[in-house]
DNA sequence: ACCTGAACACCGTTCAAGT
DNA sequence: ACCTGAACACCGTTCAAGT
């Protein structure tokens, strides 16, 4: 299977550019969000607005690089995870690594569930994430350490909340999601487990769900 | 103490404008989220987009008198919760209200927490949601039904994540809030109760953080 | 006092002109 | 091929002119 199309290198000055515009969108959007200017980051990369928009076609796509990047890094320290002793501790650590991540810079979680996932290589490390994140649940059901009714689908949604949940008071009391994996730790407890009255969502009703963000986005571009 | 500025009452055309665009809006913003156009909202409402200014000096005061609405609406309904039976459960049915509630009109979460809290209204609903739902928890801790290491402040954030965890598959599967509630209540049950590694948030803290959420708005918005 | 729409500042995006 | 900044469409907000 062909997972890049191969595109040649870029020039030497476009690569340069393509990074200085990386970084100082980064930067940007570590400081003040998502709703920096585009002119502003072209011009704290020092480079003319038309350049930004011949790399990244969109606003999005710059935003999607940026995130692919982090995800990309998340991923990768996941996988170390998968050899641990102690499953459950391994799959605690891991929902603790994504919640740190998407509390430390505060935009990136609301650029995933945004429109930039319209993007091949976050696709990628999303089903990724996924199957990474089923294994690390696996091994701590099997270890006894987790109850067996949640799904990867739920830990990857309730990781997502536990930070989002932190996030409102972040600057503040920047280690609160500590205590929300905590809480929601004690919950996924074979000990404490009673029956759930919502079945999990399956792999189909999170890619439609993810489509229907896509074309209501869109939607609403044209308006 | 002087709760509301006594304002004079509108006149007939004017108040009449009012009530169209708040309808006009709260029907757009349930359609198409937030980002609806304020021209289309005057549009819709048959006015001039003047006036929608004379009444909302700003998008943000039109979104924040939605929530007013919605939020006093919620609160009434806590309150009829106060004199069950069982304590457990009126605390359990509280946090499914908040949770269906920012469920069924998306965007309503995102405005709470946006920079359209700076509004008098909101913050005192604010404070009467907290101390509602202290008095909840307070029974259900009293009635054995819920751990005692936890707060107001925690159950307020608490569902607000959860249903969060579920408007990502919103329009797909629109009751999974239910499951994650389920999950999160039981992670509450004294029975399942380990240590939490970070203490509760103070309601001073709670007022410095939305503090600064306010300021950072403001900082955006001149840049 | 209230209503209105033209006018303004700003933002994301495009494109003709340059190397 | 790539770079650039002027130009465009659109959005939130203001305001002079009307009743």
């Amino acid at each position: 299977v062909a997972t890049q199309p191969d595109t040649p290198p870029l020039r030497a000055d476009a690569e340069r550019n393509r990074r200085r515009l990386l970084d100082a969108a980064a930067a940007a959007f570590a400081e003040h969000g998502l709703d920096v200017s585009v002119s502003e980051i072209a011009r704290r990369a020092e480079v003319g607005k038309g350049t930004l928009f011949r790399r990244f076609p969109t606003k999005d796509d710059l935003i999607a690089a940026i995130v692919v990047d982090r995800f990309g890094g998340l991923v990768a320290e996941g996988k170390t995870l998968l050899d641990r002793d102690d499953a459950g501790a391994a799959l605690r650590e891991w929902m603790g690594v994504c919640a740190r991540q998407q509390s430390e810079d505060r935009g990136l979680l609301a650029a995933v569930s945004g429109s930039a996932l319209d993007n091949a290589g976050i696709k990628a490390l999303h089903a990724e994430f996924l199957e990474l994140t089923h294994r690390l649940l696996e091994r701590a059901q099997e270890a006894g350490a987790v109850r067996r009714d949640v799904t990867a689908v739920d830990i990857m949604l309730l990781s997502g909340s536990i930070c989002e949940a932190a996030s409102n008071m972040h600057g503040v009391v920047p280690d609160l999601w500590r205590r929300y994996l905590d809480l929601v730790l004690d919950g996924l407890r074979p000990e404490a487990a009673h029956p759930l009255s919502h079945p999990a969502p399956t792999l189909e009703q999170v890619g439609q769900a993810m489509q229907a963000k896509l074309e209501g986005a869109r939607h609403g571009r044209q308006r």
